[in-house]
DNA sequence: TAGATTGTCTAGCGGTGCTAAGATCCGGCC
DNA sequence: GGCCGGATCTTAGCACCGCTAGACAATCTA
């Protein structure tokens, strides 16, 4: 059967364009100027064909969410195994200055995207439990909470660093005061 | 001169009721409920005389925020007098829980609400030097760093909190371990 | 009371997300 | 080859959004 998956090819070629244009537009002007329309103009179909895809913009925004939390997971990772819990809170915190919109799609635009229950997609399992194992063994006796305590305190400095809420000069400064009094190495 | 003192009094009533109908409307509905028309029907103008008042819909959320900041600082500063770093964060994280659509405004929406300069309005200066008070004499020797970072910590858990991407039964786990760990008391 | 100022409304602009209905393409069958 | 039926794409339009110009009414000044 040739001729369906040809089609099913096309179908999903299409679907990834209009997944990464929808990512370059947010990325060089934001997401409020991702709109159904300019999105599909740069992809050169007119907007039905988005709704083809995908049930509406929150689905797409969700969709280019899903894969930033591929990217941020091997970031981690690389953080991790370069440099332990600083390696991974410093991969953490460069990922969201390097990439606000990919960084707002996932933690900061309102989604239905489902954390923390069985149902949570596994690309932010493991994004998460790159988080756990660098804190484990520097918290042995609750790793959960330690790892939800300091994933929670990278995200608030993530999201203040945004914005002129704490001071640019001492970015390196927080990271290392947080990980040498939350885990005392 | 009678007259124009009773018109100023009239516009800032008005200017009033429109924050107060705007702040309900998100409260119940949330933000994305607060349009120029619903408004504007609720208060029982038209849409143009929002704009008499403000210069845009963000303008409006911005004034809503600012009185929330100084519902915080009073919560805040009850907190720490009465259970110090351990008041100030359970008064944090209560305000941001029970005024989510208030939390969203002051800290989450893009605003043009000035942060840590020398033009940051009051009541956002005394809110921050609640925390601040309460951490200077647990971290002494870098007290503004702490601040941030503890403030940072806690607005992640606050927004985190939302939705379901903490474990809603470890609330007060993260607070004293974030405490404990942080100041060490 | 006449004129000027202020306040308010109606109507409308260009934009948004999203959808119904018709046109068009294209593989499969006779 | 010629036709059919389903998938695909587009045009046109709905109701809503933030925001504003211009007409009209109310109020203060002189």
């Amino acid at each position: 059967m040739p001729t369906p998956s040809r089609r099913e090819r096309a179908r999903e070629e299409r679907r990834d364009l209009i997944l990464r244009t929808a990512r370059e537009l947010a990325e060089s002007d934001g997401w409020d100027a991702v709109t159904t329309r300019r999105l599909a103009e740069a992809v050169d179909y007119s907007q039905p064909v988005l709704y083809s895809h995908f049930r509406n913009m929150d689905a797409i925004v969700g969709a280019v969410a899903l894969g930033g939390f591929v990217e941020l997971a091997d970031a981690l990772r690389a953080g991790r195994e370069s440099d332990g819990l600083h390696g991974v809170a410093c991969a953490y915190l460069d990922y969201a200055e390097q990439h606000p919109a990919m960084y707002d799609a996932m933690f900061v635009r309102r989604t239905d995207l489902v954390f923390g229950t069985a149902e949570t997609l596994e690309p932010l399992k493991t994004a998460f439990n790159e988080i756990r194992q660098a804190v484990e063994p520097a918290a042995p006796t609750d790793p959960e909470t330690a790892t939800e305590v300091f994933w929670s305190a990278l995200h608030g400095q993530a999201t203040l660093n945004h914005g002129t809420r704490l001071r640019p000069t001492h970015h390196t400064n927080r990271i290392t005061y947080l990980i040498t009094h939350l885990f005392g190495t």
